[in-house]
DNA sequence: TAAATAATTGAATATTATACGAAAATATGA
DNA sequence: TCATATTTTCGTATAATATTCAATTATTTA
């Protein structure tokens, strides 16, 4: 058929959605011109970033999650934020934090399983210059952007 | 005024948004039906767990990240699903995973600030019986759940 | 290969978001 | 304090959108 599946999950990931406002208007029993206005004021100061879909993952051949504690080679150590913005375009990678301890990097990472997690950390090695990583497999996700799994 | 705004992030958290159906038939040149019939069997085959918005945490109020490390007492140990259940309720908590290792836990964790921070941890040692905790704080963060921040 | 099942699609309908304007509430400044 | 400006609320009208339905086509199953 088309297999239009994979792309709308792409496209969930991270926009192509929007509130709902009716539901919300009876929910808050406010006239659903109130809660737009509302609505609209959140998305212009900038408090809201997108609207998506939180997937059940391990359907969508992403079952495999593991936290990346990440130090950098010393050619980059002065400057993560360079290496945090190339790292945050990876469509593997959920999230991205820059911290202060052991390591500079904190990722979480999605993958189809742990072949594929192996593929990623080989790239990784020399794309993202790591000079060390930890990793933290997750055993079960329980809950993940908010949604329990 | 009516103070719409908390209801509204509370709502958008995990719900109260749903797919733009005619911006993707138009993204994919694809019929609307089409894409309305694919999305409502990615629902009802549970690979889309919810629709909800992505936040500039910094502006609502919640731009204190960390990441919490946790060991369970030794009554708990054994069964880390239980407590991780009970944590995943928390609306401070972001996500939680088990895993192996040295700790059982590992959490995401969404605060105001080191205060309000401080305050969880007292309330959680006793609440969720963890017996040793390891924290890292993001100083920045490049990205959370999948969007680049 | 025949029958059953699943997926695609257009037309009709129901629901929903949005634009607009008026009124109310709140903030601002002398 | 009062006048003025700005922000927020909200009803009505309209535009846009999702959803239902039924027919057609494709795919799977036996």
């Amino acid at each position: 058929m088309k297999n239009i599946e994979p792309k709308l999950i792409e496209l969930f990931k991270t926009g192509y959605c929007t509130p709902q406002i009716a539901r919300i208007a009876k929910k808050l029993h406010e006239p659903g011109t109130t809660i737009h206005y509302n609505i609209k004021r959140l998305e212009k100061e900038g408090k809201i970033k997108a609207y998506g879909a939180v997937f059940d993952y391990k359907k969508i051949g992403y079952g495999y999650c593991v936290y990346v504690f990440a130090n950098l080679k010393s050619d980059k150590y002065g400057d993560p934020e360079e290496m945090a913005d190339k790292i945050a375009k990876d469509p593997n990678v959920e999230s991205v934090d820059i911290c202060s301890g052991d390591f500079e990097l904190i990722l979480k990472l999605r993958t189809r399983d742990v072949d594929e997690y192996y593929e990623w950390v080989k790239k990784s090695i020399k794309l993202y210059h790591f000079a060390k990583t930890l990793s933290q497999i997750s055993l079960k996700q329980v809950k993940a952007e908010f949604v329990k799994l």
